[in-house]
DNA sequence: AACTATTTATAAGA
DNA sequence: TTCTTATAAATAGTT
């Protein structure tokens, strides 16, 4: 429309291709107006010239958003929504496992009083308990096995380590003495194990050497390389 | 344009307004089809009157999504990007914590075979393990106490279901015992309670009269109110 | 941005 | 719906 018909492919030149951007572009947001307001119709028009400027139209009984929203429910599925369900659903299932995991944690602390009441769990969870504990223990064994080494190159150094190592123990011992004399009283004896100490500790205090640190080490190691 | 002209307002008659909404969609579609092609423009056209259908027109050049993204980022905030934002934050999040919870479980387990190295963490983690174990011990401890009861009425049933709960106790002790002696080359002897067996199985091992289920427990059961 | 000769869109009718 | 057609609107080229 105008004069002389229009032949529909790109304008080359810029200037008239921005000059006519403008008044179609007018043009299209006033047909736009006149469809939402004569056809009761929602409307939403965006536009993107190479310009950066972004110019759109919204029929007033809406907004952008909600076209979306609109579109994608209508068009069901891709842009992003089955994205986010995924992104939802993962979220849920990690939050279960986050809980789960938590139980299971305090629980094996000895944090969760209200957890467990029969007295069925409570054999089986601290029967479980054992068994890692031994478990534990056992490998705390072995990494001390694997540290001594089998050359007898490293033996000065490790003197020296499982002197400093021997030591740590017994300051760790001290601590773990203060919770043995409050549990005696419960296990009444029976639970010899019960009073918290290492194992490697206990045989620390029955060595015969107790002054010489390094020969005590040497003892230890000795003997344990005999249970293997 | 047309037989008179029409003024912009709503169309009351329904079907003239969905003829004309019929008619003026296809026109807008032109419109926005030569806005494309004419201008090198991106256009997003989505149309929506009261029957469920939507209409839509896009550029050639683009997809309705790349639109709508394009918009946002023009726009600047909100729709969904926020809310999607949040979501990965705290998907990373609740990673994180599971992959924290989990490891601490296998630690506690004794499932992890890599995660100590040394011999300190070792044994800070079995210390913290006797503490769990006879804070667990304790607890069950107290419910043996709770389940007693003060009454003597309830007696009679405590008495049946005692032997019951030793029975139980038994099954679960035999189990045990597997483990007890794969582990006794380990702690040589020094570890008494590392058999893997509750307590209150020990007593019931040594109890005088084995025989006597009924009994038995209640001599349990006083034994543990004169603990108290 | 205004003007205007034309083309286009479309309201009403069939 | 679609086609026709009289007429209103839009707009290309110009100023």
């Amino acid at each position: 429309m105008g004069r002389g018909r229009t032949e529909i492919k790109k304008i080359e030149n810029t200037t008239n291709r921005q000059v006519t951007y403008s008044k179609r572009r007018n043009g299209i947001i006033k047909k736009a107006n006149e469809l939402s307001v004569l056809c009761d119709a929602k409307v939403s028009l965006i536009m993107y010239a190479n310009s950066r400027k972004l110019h759109e139209y919204t029929s007033p009984s809406t907004t952008t958003k909600k076209m979306i929203d609109l579109y994608q429910q209508t068009v069901g599925v891709d842009l992003w929504s089955s994205h986010y369900e995924k992104m939802k659903e993962n979220l849920e299932r990690l939050k279960e496992i986050n809980n789960k995991l938590r139980g299971e944690t305090r629980l094996r602390k000895g944090e969760d009083a209200s957890g467990l009441t029969s007295l069925s769990e409570m054999v089986d969870l601290q029967e479980k308990m054992t068994i890692a504990l031994s478990e534990i223990r056992e490998r705390k064994y072995h990494v001390i096995k694997t540290q001594t080494g089998t050359t007898n190159k490293k033996l000065r150094n490790l003197k020296e380590r499982y002197g400093n190592l021997v030591h740590e123990l017994e300051m760790k011992g001290d601590e773990a003495y203060g919770i043995v004399e409050n549990e005696e009283g419960y296990s009444n004896g029976v639970n010899v194990f019960g009073n918290g100490m290492p194992n490697l500790y206990a045989l620390r205090l029955h060595d015969s050497h107790p002054d010489d640190v390094d020969f005590g080490s040497y003892c230890l190691l000795s003997f344990l390389d005999n249970l293997a």
